[in-house]
DNA sequence: CTTTGTGCAAACGGTTTGCAACCTA
DNA sequence: TAGGTTGCAAACCGTTTGCACAAAG
């Protein structure tokens, strides 16, 4: 969990990096673009999807490849998400009961044989207010 | 998990399943259609995936969405999958170990609040051989 | 004869890239 | 003035869809 600084922190970085953490949710670059773009009309896309790329590689965000759209998180650090299966929402899980059995997943991730650095990875899917009404 | 016979076992279904099901990890339906063509040269790509969909709504088979592209189990039932980081080649965990920490994972589920039919999904992503070296 | 499935090609949607202009150190 | 960065448009790639024809019940 690297955090090293982007090389240079434009304006569009800035409220890229500021939208996300203030977003409840972890949403699509879509979802950010479309937010961003209220208070900085011009920004393109494209630059959206690098900087998220970016800021991913410095370690300063998460991104999910949860689904078929990859998702954004501003929060770094190890914790679980929950997926809605209808629509993809994504949102953390609060990290208490999940804390206690990371030390079983690692014991089990120890012992998958062929690959190397191997880590756990958990989540849960279920359907969220909207989708099931 | 149901396990609802698809409506017609054609020739392209059939092998498709069949060589699904013979295959020791988790392919994409383009590892699927070259494979395939191998024994049915005029097959379409189009005829794998609808068939994998088909497969997969029947319940017959898994998709796995993982990463950016879509990956197929021949094995229905819960186990977990160790992805490899570098190139996405997936395989099963042999589940001994997983089985243990099942019910706790079930007890974290029922707690997260605001979604429904709330279930786990743990995965491992690990570095496999080939791109370690 | 009706329904389901197929191959082909075109469309789709999310993401990435080439490029000229633009900042900014 | 040199390099990273931007906006735009086009390319890309995995997946889906429309359609006419074929196969199966």
């Amino acid at each position: 969990m690297r955090n090293e600084p982007v090389q240079r922190m434009t304006p569009q970085r800035r409220v890229i990096l500021d939208v996300l953490r203030s977003m409840p949710i972890h949403p699509t670059a879509d979802e950010i673009y479309d937010t961003v773009r209220k208070v900085m009309p011009r920004i393109s896309l494209a630059t959206v999807y690098r900087n998220l790329d970016l800021l991913t590689e410095a370690g300063s965000i998460l991104t999910l490849e949860v689904g078929s759209q990859k998702r954004y998180d501003g929060t770094i650090g190890d914790h679980s998400h929950i997926i809605c299966r209808g629509c993809g929402l994504t949102e953390d899980v609060p990290d208490k009961a999940v804390k206690q059995i990371g030390g079983c997943l690692g014991t089990v991730a120890s012992s998958v044989e062929g690959f190397e650095d191997v880590a756990p990875r958990l989540y849960f899917i279920g359907t969220c207010r909207e989708c099931a009404s």
